[in-house]
DNA sequence: TAGATTGTTAATCGATTAACAATC
DNA sequence: TAGATTGTTAATCGATTAACAATC
């Protein structure tokens, strides 16, 4: 990225698949640093995935010269680079909403709370659930979303109701500034620019899966 | 799709990302049908996601003509076609492999029933649930894998097994000739060509969340 | 027939890959 | 120094969009 004195550095748009893909090279490094190994190279992170070399090069190098020529990568510093561009290096703190099969999985998935993501409030509309506490973590009524929230300070939301109710949910988070929604309910969610959606929609899933499997079937059929 | 007499039919790869909003056109068409519409244009189609209408003609164009110009789609017919593309107009036998908090919600999730999914077979290899059934699916050892699905017409898996087993749980739902595994641990599976893999990994999600939130926060500091 | 909308080709855009000078 | 590997530019590839003839 060379620019003449004076000029203004250009920020690159980030491709949301460089994204993805640095989490997965997080991962990988930290293989790599169970295994002993101080450094990595490009060709090695990306042979791991069957990917190119270059684009791996090209992913990291949108944050910095984190490389060494002739060596690679050391693989503490790039975990650590990793970790602090992930936003890895701090906690945030979650709302769940839908204490639901789904929501209650969720809540005791492990993974969640290991890199640092803690579910501090729960909500629901069941009155049988509404008041309890699991372990620490308070169960409250969906319709103290903005109050409780504004009080925090909660940057993502986890959205696990029925479809029907999910636009509602998330427009309440939104009000009291959330950035970031991991939406399981199998619905587009519409919210303001500045807000990030992440849909984990199973049953496109499945319906994908689906395609796939009669594909192949109808295939093996034929010969 | 013109070709000359006598030429054979060119089969053009399908896009991924096509299957992907084949199930989302679905979605759409199933709530115009609900609205009591007959007919939907490929613009009213897009304008439901902020995707391009010729998009939309073009992912339904890979599998027949299916609109009438200056109508558009018929609802009913386009559903029905839909349905039929993605394999929806049959039972598909599921089998699952672990029933930890993550397999115990997708047991219960009613969306796989709805559409034809039907788990038939759960395997783990906690002692304490081995031999248990679940209404009526029986719980096996996950070493019985093979033999059990070898028996039945089973196509499709989703594994929900640590990390560290998944690949050698993939390793034999691939011997007994599965076509798709939906893998929600979080790590790369390898599987042979035809088997087709989508992977739900939530760890690389919250991770993208958090590069987006720490990333807003951070603009937000600045101003 | 006039208006609308499809199916499809050509243009555009964005992401991936190849290639290579820089440099450890 | 010679070998290896980065960071980056240019070429390629694939997916999306614009445009429009065909046609209901």
């Amino acid at each position: 990225m060379k620019r003449e004195r004076g000029e203004r550095p250009i920020k690159p748009r980030i491709p949301e698949k460089t994204v993805t893909r640095l989490s997965i090279y997080l991962r990988c490094v930290e293989a790599f640093i169970a295994d002993g190994m101080s450094t990595v190279s490009s060709q090695q992170l990306a042979e791991r995935f069957g990917l190119n070399s270059a684009l791996v090069r090209k992913d990291l190098a949108y944050f910095g010269q984190f490389g060494v020529r002739g060596l690679g990568y050391y693989t503490e510093g790039l975990k650590q680079n990793l970790e602090r561009i992930l936003g890895l290096n701090q906690e945030w703190g979650v709302a769940l909403v839908g204490l639901g099969n789904l929501g209650s999985a969720l809540l005791n998935y492990r993974g969640f709370q290991q890199r640092g993501f803690r579910i501090s409030v729960v909500f629901d509309t069941d009155a049988s659930k509404v008041g309890r506490r699991i372990g620490s973590i308070p169960v409250c009524h969906v319709e103290k979303i903005v109050p409780i929230l504004k009080r925090r300070r909660i940057k993502m939301g986890i959205i696990t109701v029925p479809a029907g109710a999910a636009q509602a949910v998330a427009d309440q988070l939104v009000t009291t500034g959330i950035n970031a929604i991991l939406n399981f309910a199998p619905t587009q969610l519409t919210v303001p620019k500045g807000v990030k959606v992440q849909n984990v929609d199973l049953s496109v899933m499945l319906k994908t899966l689906s395609f796939y499997t009669s594909r192949s079937s109808r295939v093996t059929r034929a010969r």
